[in-house]
DNA sequence: TAAGATTGATGCTTCAATCTTC
DNA sequence: GAAGATTGAAGCATCAATCTTA
């Protein structure tokens, strides 16, 4: 049979120079805002992201595993983290009506509260610290990493 | 006195956006390297990141302290990373002639043979999920991310 | 007194295995 | 058998405290 030979894709120096900025920008950024965070005795990012993607969901709710493939964790990773949320009063599990295996995790109030004080911390981060040195350019950052996202399975 | 009060910098949607971007992209594209790191029964992308440190370093050699900047780590996580990959005697510390406090962390020949096993791996993943999505564009990602990192103290 | 580096305690993330339901 | 979710065990990163030297 013909072998399935996928020939090594070349990798040219442009693009693991944008790849280096790409790791250096994200690293530097998250360091800042953490500790920000941290100092106003707020919970990590990490918290945010969850907080965020329940608050743009429909029904403020989704499956342990959509909100895993949503911030990038493992579905371990998010059921405990899921826990701890939980153990906060930020979200609260249910049970999904037609698929007895699952649960939701669904918003409470008090998590859009922890998200409206949260949002002013990290906003300041990402402006100062990101969009500042950006500048004009943010369409141009966006629309090729926006791609490789997408590009994600 | 007038106070120091820094006029919070206000936040546009596409800057959140290309913020948003950066993080989708920098987690899935990790994800998937750490993945065919692990399947090739490598040591993680740590471990690269601070080898090659060292090999474009004067004399394949860094202070922990410049490493620990080089990859945005703690003191503390870098200390027990050098230690990790001293005991695998791909680094080795050594004295600093001048300032008896600090450390270097030295590239060894098996660090740099490590170094080279792993590039294809690393190389193919940047390739495939980064550069083909990317496209033509990665000079367009890469200079404003660079002020990102420069901006950075 | 401050800087470089390390150690102890703690928390978070992951893989493998397990349980339940589809 | 496969998918959603959780638990146990192990690895890794971080803060605070400590030790040494500048």
């Amino acid at each position: 049979m013909a072998t399935k030979s996928r020939p090594v894709p070349k990798l040219d120096p442009q693009h693991l120079a944008a790849w280096r900025a790409v790791l250096g920008a994200q690293a530097r950024v998250v360091r800042r805002v953490e500790r920000a965070l941290s100092e106003a005795e707020l919970p990590p990012l990490a918290w945010y992201d969850v907080l965020w993607a329940l608050y743009e969901a429909d029904g403020r709710r989704l499956r342990i595993r959509e909100l895993a493939d949503a911030v990038v964790l493992s579905p371990t990773g998010m059921s405990r983290l899921v826990d701890r949320i939980e153990a906060a009063g930020c979200l609260r599990r249910e049970a999904v009506p037609d698929d007895r295996r699952g649960a939701y995790a669904v918003l409470t109030a008090k998590g859009t509260a922890l998200l409206r004080r949260m949002w002013p911390i990290y906003e300041a981060g990402i402006a100062e610290h990101f969009a500042g040195p950006v500048g004009r350019d943010s369409a141009k950052v966006r629309a090729p990493l926006q791609r490789v996202i997408d590009a994600a399975p």
